[in-house]
DNA sequence: CTTTATAATGAAAACGATTTTCATAAGAAA
DNA sequence: TTTCTTATGAAAATCGTTTTCATTATAAAG
């Protein structure tokens, strides 16, 4: 048990859900991966832990952590049905494209650069989307 | 006809894809369009120059359309099955959140950027994604 | 440690979007 | 024209996701 895991648990229980064994499997697949998981990939992994877990559970689980914030959508050029730890702040992933291994980084600095892009075009900028591709150290030496 | 269609139709008889009633409508529909269409919302623009045209139609000439690199998939937090017209080089999309109205501009500026923050989190940078989100000049005075 | 109210569960069914199948129609080359 | 082949649309199949519903489990009260 990581001590993300625990922390999301105690939010879901602070805003009311309970704790049962289906969340704790969830929470706790998602909380240890170091890459964004598909909800069929998540019950996979949980179900290795609790063997009765069902599907539908995955989707309700998924659905209430990405309330809380605690978890975010990860889009892919192969799909946009993953989700990965939502960190702190305003972060942007930079994703390897050959594990799927995924860091944060903070784009503090880019907010006065996108709001003279949004000057240039005319709109009034609120929001961004930023992600970055690329090989993880590991997969630069063609580890495994 | 827009030029833009016209220059659609000529790729996709280059690659030895043929001309027909229903591709004519489908381009035409997004090649017209100044913001991402689904599938869906193409069929019924379509469907109204060219009746006899199918769903499965659409799917399959935005299929083409994709791969010859003609037009590109575009992400919300709506849904990621919408697409718009591509245009040359490596631009980006600033969508409009009110009436989804798309401008483009490029990020030539931004290459070195992404490499330095690749370099921090120890990763070789090929690619990004970019998608900036505001109001347009007509939404900011709430015109409809 | 019960009892109790209610939220959470999983199986099955429903659903919506996308893909496949297949017989027919249309494009383009001869 | 004729002929060959690609493209089409209707229907069926498929896939991921959501809803329904009877049952089970959590957590609060007694």
């Amino acid at each position: 048990m990581t001590g993300l895991s625990q922390t999301w648990l105690d939010k879901l229980q602070d805003n009311g859900y309970r704790l049962t064994e289906s969340r704790r499997t969830v929470v706790e697949a998602i909380a240890s991966s170091s890459r964004a998981l598909s909800p069929l990939e998540v019950y996979d992994l949980a179900r290795s832990q609790h063997a009765g877990l069902g599907l539908v559970t995955v989707y309700r689980t998924l659905e209430k952590l990405e309330e809380l914030g605690l978890i975010q959508r990860v889009h892919q050029p192969q799909g946009c049905q993953a989700f990965i730890a939502a960190f702190t702040g305003h972060q942007h992933l930079m994703l390897c494209s050959r594990c799927g291994k995924v860091a944060f980084f903070d784009g503090d600095d880019l907010g006065p650069l996108f709001q003279q892009i949004g000057h240039q075009t005319g709109y009034q900028v609120h929001d961004h989307w930023l992600q970055l591709f690329g090989l993880c150290t590991a997969c630069q030496n063609d580890l495994p």
